[in-house]
DNA sequence: GCGGAGTACTCCGCTTTGTGTAGTAGCGTG
DNA sequence: CACGCTACTACACAAAGCGGAGTACTCCGC
């Protein structure tokens, strides 16, 4: 199975997660995303999303220029950005706990 | 957030874990997802997952009439669908430890 | 000082996959 | 007969992650 399509939908979730303990720049929160697991998300896939999110009004965004490469493109989180989390957590929680459920052989019980 | 896009991926997988304990056609995996807790899912996805899954040659198929309505395409799993259904909920297990890991309020560490 | 590696980001086109809508068809009921 | 439930198919669409190419800056080694 391709994990690449059980990212669909998470990925936001996850990004807000990193951005939640600090702000961060896309090449950063590609790192940390990794750093935490998931070895597989591909950088534009996570340039994108910030760019979706930005858009969405759940981020803040500021340019830093950078003494080692070239400027960082800082994202930081909102009110509707903490509040999209506090949401996309419990949607999240609710779908994997139906999904873990599902998933418990039945001949067991 | 949308719910129908955390299904990308994982309707496979569902999908299987219903058939897991008994062959069934379109229509009833369709009710017996729904009965599971993911309401939404549509009628169209679950139809052309089992087809996929057909094609990917991980079902049975037979067409059975039925007494009470037209007749109806039954699926059941074979030994690659078993084994797909294994190594799925694997990496799902894998995949949702990670996040809930991620989703963990680090403040309070 | 030139090429390559690491950093940092953008753009474009592709693919997968779930969805909505429409259509076909059989059956039972008011 | 119209309607609703059952049961399935087909088609066009959209969201989102991915790969690859391109730009650009810094530093290091030859």
């Amino acid at each position: 199975m391709d994990s690449s399509q059980l990212l669909k939908g998470v990925l936001d979730l996850a990004v807000l997660a990193v951005l939640r303990e600090a702000d961060g720049y896309g090449y950063d929160v590609l790192r940390r995303l990794r750093a935490a697991g998931l070895e597989d998300v591909a950088d534009a896939s996570v340039y994108g999303t910030l760019r979706r999110l930005f858009q969405a009004g759940a981020l803040t965004s500021y340019v830093q220029p950078s003494e080692e490469g070239p400027h960082r493109k800082y994202y930081g989180l909102n009110k509707t950005g903490r509040e999209l989390l506090a949401r996309s957590t419990e949607t999240w929680n609710h779908f994997a706990g139906t999904m873990s459920l599902l998933l418990v052989d039945k001949e067991a019980a």
